[in-house]
This record gives C-alpha cells, sequence and structure tokens, in this order.
DNA sequence: CTTTAGCACTCGGGGAGTTTGAGTGCTAAA
DNA sequence: TTTAGCACTCAAACTCCCCGAGTGCTAAAG
C-alpha cells in the first residue's frame, strides 16, 4: 500500500528530526515541522497510522515517535533528497585526496581515515581483488657481495621489494642466473600453484646456489598471501563515543570490539559490496553480523585499476545522517578511482623539457 | 623521611588491592591482607599517616584509602616486585614475535598490536632515527618501453619502490645513464640537501631525459621525508573502555582523541624515552600532556640496528599492573631487538644444499 | 610512647515515594 | 475527515531516608 502524500511528510520530518536531535518527536513539534496547516490531533492519528504501518517506533506509551529501520529504509530509498557538497567540503576533499605517498596500503589508509574525519564516524577501506594474484616478474639487484634486494611485481601492478643478507658470497652472473631461473619458473603462479614440489624442481636447476630460490620464493608467497588476504584499515573508532547512542559503554564497547575485528569486517561486509557502484546503506538489522544490528553501515566502491576494487565504509548509528554521509563517501570513493586511474606519472615530465 | 617497614608493607597492600579491585581499602581489610598481627585502630593510624605523607588519598571522609600517584611511584621505585613472566607468556609472546612479514612498517605495527592484546591497554608503537637519513643507492628496473621501477636504499638499510609509467618511450642504456646520475648526484644527501638547485644540475647533466630525475628524486625525497617523520601506530584504543575508570565516556573520549593525535604522541611521549632502555613508566602527573594527568604510561625501546631505535608504550589507568606491564613490555622489547639483530636470512640457505 | 577497644560521626549508594510535563489515545462535535 | 478537549501514561528528576563501611578521636592498657 502507497503512503499519502501527507504520511510521507510527516514520515520525512519524522527522520530528520530524529537524526538531528536522537530525541522521539511529538505531534506538536511536528505540526510545526511539516509545516502542514492540521491540528496535532490529526498528526497524531497520522502517526498512529504509521506507527501501526511499522514506520515508527515508540519507545513508550507516553513518548513522541521516532523512525523504525523499516522508516528509515523507506526514506532512504524515496524520501531522501542527494546532499549536495557544499564547495568548502568538496575543496577539503580534494585538498585530501592529493596524497603524497602513492604506495597502495598508505593511500587506502589515509582513505579511511579522512572519511572518518569527514563524517565524524568511525570508517574502514579496504582493497580486494576478485582474481587471484600472481606474480609478473622478479628482479635481483645486487648490493655488495653478500647482500640483495629482491624485487617481485605482481600482475596488479604492485610492487614489493625486500633485502636480503646472506652469509654467502655472491656474485652478479650468479643473480642473473637466478632471475632467469625465477622468472620461468614462478611467473605468472597463484599461490597455490607455487607448490613444494615446483620449488625443488627450480632449485635443482639453480644448481649449487645456496636456496636462495626458495627463499625469493617464500617472500614472494608472502606478498601474494597478504595480497589475497588484503588488509582492512580502521580508523577514528573513538568517534562512536561521538554519540548518544554509544553513551551506554557496553554497547560501544561491542561495535568498537566489533571495528577491531578486520577480517570479519573483510569478509562479511565489505567484499560482499565490491560491485555494487555507488553508495549501499545498511540499516539495522539488515545488517549480518549480529553486533551490527543496532547500527548502520554505508558503503562505497572505487577501482584501483588491473580490475582490483577497493571498498570505504562507515559505521554509525542507525539514526545517521545518511544523505551527507553517502555524498560524501561516493565523491570520495569518485576521487579515489581518478587518482588509481590517472598514471602515477603525469604527463609534466615532457613538458618540462626546455628544448621543443 | 624513610617510612618504617610496616608503614611500606601497608602501602604495598595498599596498592596492590587497589590494582586488582580499583576501590578503597579499608583498615579492617589491611588488617587481613599485610597479615599484621595488630588491630585494625592501629592501622587506621598509619593509614593517617601515610596520607598526611602524601602516598594515599581518601575519595572521602567515609571511605578507605587509594594511592595518590606519590604512593604509586613509591611502589614503582622501591617496592614492586619484578613480574616473571610465566612459561605460558612468554610463549605466547614468542610466537606473536614470528611475525611473517619482515617489513619495517608492518613489523612496528604488529608489535603494537600484540602489545595491546597482552596487557589489555591500548598500545602504540613506532621507529625514530636519531639521525637524519640519506639515500645509499638508486636502482632503476625497466619494465616495460613506457614504465620502470625505481628502487632507492636508505643508510638505514630501508629498501622502498615505485612503479612509474611513462607517456614517452624508454631504454635501456637511458635508464642506465639515470642511474649512474642519480647515484652520483644524490646519494648520501638528507632531504635539506635535496636543493632545487642540486636538481637542476642533475637534470641538466641528464640531457634530454624527461625530466625523470625530478621525478625519482621526488620519490627519493618522500621516502626521507616519511623516515623522519616515522608513523605512530596505535592499537586496542577500545581497551580503555574495559576499565571502570573510564566508564565516565567523557574521559574515556578525552584519552582517545589524544591517544589519535599521532604526531603529539611521538613528539612528546615517545620520542624522549629512545634512549633510556629499560621500561619506563610515567604516572599520572608526572606526564607532561594535560590528556595524561591521570592515565599513566609504560614505555620501552628497542633496536632496530643501523642506529635506529624504536619505542613500544601502553597506557593505562594509574592502577595499572605496572610489574606484569613493564614485564611484558620489557620481553617483547627484547624480542624486537634481536628479531632485527638477527640477519634476514637465517643461514639455514648453505644448510639446504645437499652436497657438501 | 605505642597499641588497643570503644564509640560517635560522616558520607556515598541505593531504594521508595513524589512530582512534573511531554505526549498519547479516545470521544464527541464540527 | 478534522478538530478540540480531556483523561491517562510514563520516564525522568527530585527528595527523603536508611544503611553500612569506614573514619577519627579518646581514654585506658601495655
Amino acid at each position: 500500500m502507497e503512503l499519502t502524500e501527507r504520511k510521507k511528510k510527516i514520515l520525512r520530518a519524522v527522520v530528520e528530526r530524529y537524526i538531528q536531535t536522537a530525541e522521539p518527536i511529538g505531534s506538536r513539534a511536528l505540526q510545526e515541522l511539516t509545516g502542514l496547516n492540521v491540528s496535532s490531533a490529526t498528526i497524531r492519528n497520522e502517526l498512529a497510522d504509521l506507527t501501526e504501518l511499522g514506520y515508527l517506533e515508540q519507545p513508550h506509551t507516553s513518548a513522541g515517535r521516532i523512525p523504525s529501520p523499516k522508516g528509515y529504509r523507506l526514506y532512504v530509498n524515496e524520501l531522501m533528497e542527494e546532499q549536495r557538497l557544499s564547495l568548502e567540503e568538496t575543496r577539503q576533499i580534494n585538498d585530501a585526496l592529493h596524497l603524497k605517498m602513492r604506495e597502495l596500503d598508505k593511500v587506502i589508509d589515509q582513505a579511511g581515515r579522512m572519511v572518518s574525519q569527514l563524517t565524524n564516524y568511525p570508517a574502514f577501506a579496504l582493497a580486494g581483488n576478485p582474481k587471484r594474484p600472481t606474480i609478473k616478474r622478479f628482479d635481483l639487484i645486487l648490493v655488495d657481495s653478500a647482500s640483495f634486494i629482491a624485487v617481485v611485481m605482481t600482475d596488479g601492478n604492485l610492487v614489493k621489494n625486500k633485502l636480503f643478507r646472506l652469509p654467502t658470497d655472491l656474485s652478479e652472473p650468479q643473480l642473473q642466473l637466478l632471475t632467469t631461473l625465477l622468472n620461468t619458473a614462478f611467473v605468472g603462479k597463484t599461490l597455490d600453484q607455487l607448490t613444494p614440489e615446483l620449488m625443488r624442481v627450480a632449485e635443482h636447476a639453480a644448481g649449487g646456489s645456496y636456496g636462495l630460490i626458495s627463499l625469493v620464493v617464500s617472500f614472494a608467497m608472502e606478498v601474494l598471501d597478504s595480497l589475497e588476504n588484503s588488509a582492512v584499515y580502521t580508523a577514528g573508532t573513538s568517534h562512536i563515543l561521538d554519540h548518544p547512542e554509544y553513551q551506554d559503554v557496553g554497547k560501544a564497547q561491542k561495535l568498537m570490539a566489533y571495528l577491531s575485528e578486520e577480517q570479519t569486517i573483510a569478509q562479511s561486509l565489505a567484499l560482499p559490496a565490491l560491485n555494487d557502484d555507488g553508495a549501499k546503506i545498511l540499516i539495522g538489522p539488515e545488517n549480518v553480523a549480529e553486533e551490527l544490528k543496532d547500527s548502520s553501515v554505508v558503503l562505497a566502491s572505487y577501482d584501483i585499476g588491473d580490475g582490483m576494487k577497493g571498498v570505504i565504509g562507515v559505521v554509525g548509528p542507525t539514526r545517521m545522517d545518511y544523505a551527507k554521509v553517502a555524498a560524501k563517501l561516493s565523491y570520495v570513493a569518485d576521487g579515489l578511482s581518478k587518482l588509481f586511474g590517472t598514471p602515477e606519472l603525469p604527463p609534466a615530465g615532457p613538458a618540462k623539457e626546455k628544448e621543443e
């Protein structure tokens, strides 16, 4: 059954007011808020209907109404106006997006912090890749006769390195041989495919090369592993204490505990949202996790490039300002996609050349 | 004035009991706890003296006594027995110290988390270097005609890399030239010494090389910069809610806000402790930061190698279990020092060789 | 001089009772 | 269908009072 215009107007007023004040709204207050030219008694009748239909709740008989999760849902789906960010706000975000370090982890971490600061809610951010990562190339750099740097690059164009110090001497040709060997034997393999079997074969081919193969490969495996179980960065968890619904320390504690279970967040919350575009809003009981049953989550996904995607999200009371949060989150997500979309090197290089 | 043995015994009992229960201790309870064969009245007299001397406090006239910061200080200095960790505990720490990734940032982050989990208090960890870092060597790896990887190694043997994609073509000899150039012009320089002046000279020497110099150098500068302003990792902030002294949300919030000001922690708390060995304990008002005036901090420093040091610390109520926390922290710090002290490569390499 | 028993006193915490006021639901009239 | 009016409800805030743990003081005993 479709609601009448007037009912919608009232529902909307209740939601918006409650988002601001966190207090039940009574019929009298609604008279003014809605601007409807009807008496409070009429509004009371409407409120009774809306309560009957499950859009509103009453903390106790003699209190005003507050939105139920169902009410929020209707509000988010139909009543909420797209919030436009102010110039000030977009400028702020744009500034913050000018991150110095472009290391993937750091950028994601920073993005999470930024969102948390922007919204005043706890936030999290992570990257996830749909396909299993593989190594694309190996390089070994001789530092001195007793140490070398291994550089591995994944198919997602992520580059990692590690310095190895050896108890024995090492020569350039030796390293070259190793490099070729690594590149022929292990490129394009996923983590599971790097079997001990394969290692043994390659090690044998390496001859007397000190088991260096296994060292570098196990480093590569660490890299692949950390990529598959991508880290979740949380930020601003203390913000939940700002909101009256978490004045009860017990509740705050539960939510915080949940937020520090990073793997759970990744699996159950963020990853399912990877492929949804735009902002996704999960209200109270719509959340799978028990700990989030009376909180809400807003998620947005962004493109990292090379098929990788990421998710940033915000957690807060069901009473959170969905319009604003969703707008900010989407804006940041877009910004990140653009950031990753542009080549690392702005074509400033050639421009700098004097001679044209 | 030196306290009598009996007074010390009483003070100690008060502190230890209060650490457990967070409740004021009365004279009757102390009769049992101390094992002294005197009446409660006698103890009351002693308590009055200790209060007079500033070692104890009374929340209100008709309550028992709790230790004052001065009392804690005496306890920590003279009365506290070195806590020995149980086998179970050392095993737990040793296990946790077997970290997979040996990337510096991650290790430090992990260490902080571990300590927090171990002690049930919020913890932080950071690395700091006394001397200004410089770049030790540059390497450039050609990936394909339009991209290359820059690898820089600092004097602290930290290696960082970055992938550059270019709008133009690139050749191996070109890269080699660049590498030599970079290594002659910029090695051994601190951040300030990498002046625009120097850059211009080097760029000029590079001839038509597309301003690549400045790209790589500015990456190097980022690395140096991030090394100088080393990150602070905090973990387990939600643990403060476990303790009754922070049931007051306002207090918890203040402390949490402080803990998220990572730069402040670094500057005012951790860095001063860099060169103190062993555990350092700061009780309540001994802290410089206003926000910590009624909390305590335990710090321990560890060696990273190459002259770099790090600090891990724990923040909690003044009532925290100093003996246990200090013991755990020292143990972890030692473990970290050892971890960094041993070469990256366990000499397992040669051992793996079949043919001897 | 120290220790002890005894006793009056203090003060926070918790429970019961009361008041207040915002807000409701219902009814009867417009 | 809307409105005015009115009785009713209930949480929150306040007051009052009791309880008991614990103190400080005094006077006597060691």
